[in-house]
RNA sequence: GGGCCCGUGGUCUAGGGGUUAUGACGCCGCCCUCACGAGGCGGAGGUCGAGGGUUCGAGUCCCUCCGGGCCCA
């Protein structure tokens, strides 16, 4: 006998260890359909928190179930290593800048931190079950896959779909690099409109700025052309404060003449919009600011200054000078890092550029299926509006080298060749001399890349890309990730993949919401609200936290709930108790045979449970997981445990062994049904049940999880048997629904049950639930038939009658008793609605019918189907 | 400010034109039943965010507003 407690812990840390990983391994050979799966390679902060979690749940429940509808699948796990958080992090660690030592060493702390995060990271991943292909594992901080990325930026350059180009740029003066503009965060806060006026006399205009500091970079000054105020003042030219040359005054529509005074200057650069207004007038570029963040000579006397210093000394200027007007305080978004919320500048560099070609781009992520599909218009609106072209480089260390080199002699860009790939530029030389000048002294590219240009071409990657490529399996079935990150990595996957290989990279894309706290807020540390997983895992173990990952509607931000682990644990506790009773009952594997012998309540479970398996199969189908575990809980619990595991017990436990074998056909068929469509959700509970099922009927078994997912058995499906299955459940619910009314216990002996009812019914198991001698009534006695109500079926009538309808169904209500009978008798009715005579028909109505009978020491019970009369 | 999503008993949630709105948790009452008391049975609890419109009929479709979330400017 197995042990009445279900223990999560024990029975998962148990299958963590005997699971081998082979079970998961991906064969390119094999015959099967293959099920290529774009996993989301995290970054290793030493942490797999509840929102991956998520994320990889879903992964894991469709990788489960397409492995069990007989899949290939490759469900591969990397690691996207480069980038910021971890220098900072090293930095931090070794109490070191990244410029005090050589940046191989950097490179290297970097790489052995990193390494740590990820064995901690995998730990969590094997915890919570995930059925990953450990095989298939790349690292992207590794020459391996580096030179992979190198070899894209090679084959893009030579397309020529990778530039260097001289423009404006997002610094970050903190972090002392160039950043994207999808690593821009907003933050509110609070700052001082100034009003200013330029120029003298007659030819002097006032216009309104938060950015004083940037007066020596204005190029021109722009009115909204109908604005009336100014309309005059177009074409003109007025002198810059601080400065001693003049700019014009330009008519563009995008000021917004509310603002301020309605007056704008536009500098070189205090934000996107400057840029936007730079390049469609063609206005001259006056680069004030210098890496530093520090004004430059072109800036005049203000060389030298910060931002902040300079806005106060040019604002102490013009307020001698008479030009400041007056301040007001405003609320404003400022542009920040994401990384250290330091707010951004615009500066003008030299850079490396990815070309975004938009059309193709929209056109290509058309083609792909959108899971839910209006995450696809977040992908259109991101690229519409995008304003220049992605920039590439980076001014750091822990990333891929740019594999270019610059002539000493002649100044010429030497990219390298493929086959020198993975190269690092800044201690490897190019194998040839300069191919324009001859020359072999060169200058390595110190700048590398954003690390967007490793993770980007992960489905490429997976897929032997460049050297031994399946081109025969791309795209790749599926990529599934959060919605943060559409406009990063869904967007750039998307542009790599068309410009390296022509195609979209996956068939399919499934996004996940993000998690949220309790409180339904965003998880953070200020709020307090963060959850780990280990620490569900512990509570509850991994089985729980799943179930509470299949909650949610996919695509929808779902809020992590105590309550919802724990109901998902009782009904772990639930099923176990439901295998320990069908092991109570269950020695050996029922023979075909006995399924000859099923009776009425037997056909209809199983019947049920064809129909459960082919819901189920259609909501996987289309990765509505809440749904689908859904059914499976409530059919479990509500149907098989509540209502067909009572009627059958006495069977079981007092009847005849022919009585026994139709019983325990059903119950190792559903057990075994069952624990099968769990497989995907709950791994470990459905591996534990699997296993003693079998064992308890002396069968050794492969895993759960190498067995095909149920397929529905039509044979099994009988709608008649349903009917009768739900007469059975109805009459012994109502007679114990009427013992618990009268205080009974409900094993209480009755002295008789006598039922009528439309249909034929094997009453046996009845009388075996109800512990009471049943009678099947051939004809109901003596009753008086009332109809209780006449419900219009509103689907038929609405359409038929339109606007009559009110009426209708007014003048039915009002008919008298007799009338309603003789109207449920004859079929038809016709009555006077408006003067209007109508014939009605009683089909179009649902009749309940009442019925009375009289007597003594006898109760009369009512189900939908049939009348039940109790002798106490 | 813009885009997308979401407002359904106390809390979370299903339902996306058809009239008695689903389930879970919690609450109340009853039953110590031979797999499970972490169980069973029953019950109370809702003007489906507000207002307008379309329709014979609106949680469901449309508009406006209010509130929340995410992403972006």
């Amino acid at each position: 006998m197995i042990e009445k407690e279900y223990k999560a812990q024990e029975v998962e840390e148990k299958w963590v260890k005997l699971w081998k990983d082979d079970m998961y391994y991906f064969d390119w050979n094999s015959k099967k359909p293959h099920y290529i799966i774009d996993t989301p390679p995290p970054y290793p902060t030493g942490s797999f928190h509840i929102g991956n979690t998520l994320n990889w749940c879903y992964i894991d429940f469709i990788a489960r179930y397409k492995r069990m509808k007989g899949y290939e699948v490759m469900f591969p796990q990397g690691w996207d290593c480069h980038g910021l958080p971890t220098e900072v992090k090293v930095e931090e660690i070794h109490g070191i800048s990244k410029n005090d030592i050589p940046r191989e060493e950097f490179r290297r702390l970097c790489v052995e931190f990193t390494k740590g995060n990820i064995e901690r990271m995998k730990q969590t991943m094997k915890r919570l079950g995930f059925s990953i292909d450990w095989s298939k594992e790349y690292i992207t901080m590794y020459p391996e896959y580096y030179r992979k990325t190198q070899i894209s930026f090679v084959r893009m350059f030579n397309k020529g779909l990778i530039y260097k180009g001289y423009h404006p740029v997002v610094f970050c003066p903190r972090c002392q690099t160039t950043i994207a503009l999808a690593e821009i965060e907003y933050k509110k806060g609070k700052t001082k409109l100034n009003y200013i006026r330029f120029g003298d006399g007659d030819n002097s205009v006032i216009i309104a700025t938060t950015r004083p500091e940037l007066i020596p970079a204005c190029v021109a000054i722009a009115v909204h052309p109908e604005d009336e105020r100014y309309k005059h003042l177009i074409g003109k030219k007025v002198k810059v404060p601080t400065t001693d040359y003049e700019v014009e005054i330009i008519a563009d529509e995008d000021v917004d003449p509310e603002f301020g005074t309605g007056i704008v200057m536009i500098c070189t650069f205090g934000d996107k919009q400057d840029v936007k207004w730079w390049k469609k007038h063609n206005l001259q570029l006056r680069a004030i600011l210098n890496k530093d963040g520090r004004l430059n000579e072109k800036a005049g006397k203000y060389a030298g200054l910060t931002t902040l210093e300079a806005r106060e000394a040019i604002l102490r200027d013009l307020a001698e000078e008479g030009r400041l007007i007056k301040q007001e305080e405003i609320e404003q978004n400022v542009g920040v890092c994401w990384r250290c919320k330091t707010p951004v500048e615009i500066i003008v560099e030299d850079q490396w550029f990815v070309k975004v070609e938009k059309d193709k781009i929209l056109k290509a992520a058309r083609q792909i299926k959108w899971v839910p599909e209006h995450m696809l218009s977040r992908l259109e609106s991101w690229v519409e509006g995008m304003e220049w072209d992605w920039v590439i480089s980076r001014q750091r260390i822990f990333a891929t080298p740019i594999p270019v080199w610059y002539c000493k002699r002649c100044g010429a860009i030497v990219v390298a060749k493929e086959e020198w790939l993975p190269v690092d530029p800044t201690k490897d030389k190019p194998k040839e001399p300069c191919p324009k000048c001859g020359s072999t002294e060169f200058e390595g590219e110190t700048d590398v890349l954003d690390t967007w240009m490793d993770s980007s071409i992960t489905p490429l990657a997976i897929t032997g890309w460049p050297d031994e490529w399946r081109k025969e399996d791309y795209p790749t079935s599926l990529r599934p990730q959060g919605h943060d990150i559409i406009r990063t990595w869904a967007f750039y996957t998307i542009l790599r993949s068309l410009a390296l290989v022509g195609d979209i990279p996956w068939k399919e894309i499934v996004i996940n919401g993000m998690v949220l706290g309790e409180d339904g807020r965003k998880m953070s540390k200020s709020l307090g609200n963060i959850v780990e997983p280990h620490e569900v895992i512990e509570k509850y173990g991994a089985d729980a936290l799943r179930q509470w990952a299949a909650s949610g509607v996919v695509g929808d931000d779902v809020a992590f709930s105590w309550k919802e682990i724990v109901a998902a644990s009782r009904f772990q506790q639930k099923f176990w108790s439901i295998l320990r009773f069908t092991l109570l009952h269950l020695k050996e594997k029922p023979s075909d045979e006995d399924a000859k012998l099923l009776r009425d309540a037997d056909r209809w479970i199983l019947s049920k449970l064809m129909k459960l398996v082919k819901e189920v199969d259609e909501h996987m189908e289309n990765y509505r997981f809440a749904e689908a575990l859904k059914a499976i809980r409530s059919f479990t619990w509500y149907e098989y445990a509540d209502n067909y595991l009572e009627i059958v017990k006495n069977r079981l436990y007092a009847g005849s062994e022919d009585e026994k074998k139709p019983a325990r056909f059903v119950l190792y068929t559903v057990m075994n049904v069952l624990t099968r469509l769990l497989a995907p959700f709950t791994p470990f509970l459905a591996e534990e049940c699997w296993q003693r099922l079998h064992e308890g009927i002396g069968e050794k078994v492969e895993s759960v999880h190498l067995q095909s997912y149920p397929e529905a058995d039509e044979r099994l499906i009988d709608e008649e048997a349903e009917k009768r299955g739900e007469l059975i459940k109805e009459i012994v619910s109502v007679v114990r629904r009427m013992k618990h009314d009268k205080g009974l216990p409900l094993n209480a002996p009755l002295k008789k049950v006598m039922i009528f009812a439309p249909i034929e019914i094997d009453t046996r198991d009845i009388a075996g639930a109800l512990n009471a001698e049943v009678e099947l009534l051939k004809e109901m006695p003596t009753i008086e038939v009332r109809v209780k109500a006449l419900k219009p079926k509103f689907n038929i009538l609405g359409p038929m009658f339109k606007d009559k309808v009110k009426a209708i169904v007014n003048a039915v209500s009002k008919l008298s008793n007799e009338e309603k009978l003789k109207f449920v008798e004859s079929g038809k009715i016709e009555i006077d609605v408006d003067g209007e005579k109508i014939e009605l028909k009683s089909e179009w109505f649902d009749v309940e019918v009442e019925k009375v009978l009289g007597g003594e020491g006898v109760e009369v019970l009512e189900t939908e189907n049939a009348v039940v009369i109790v002798e106490i």
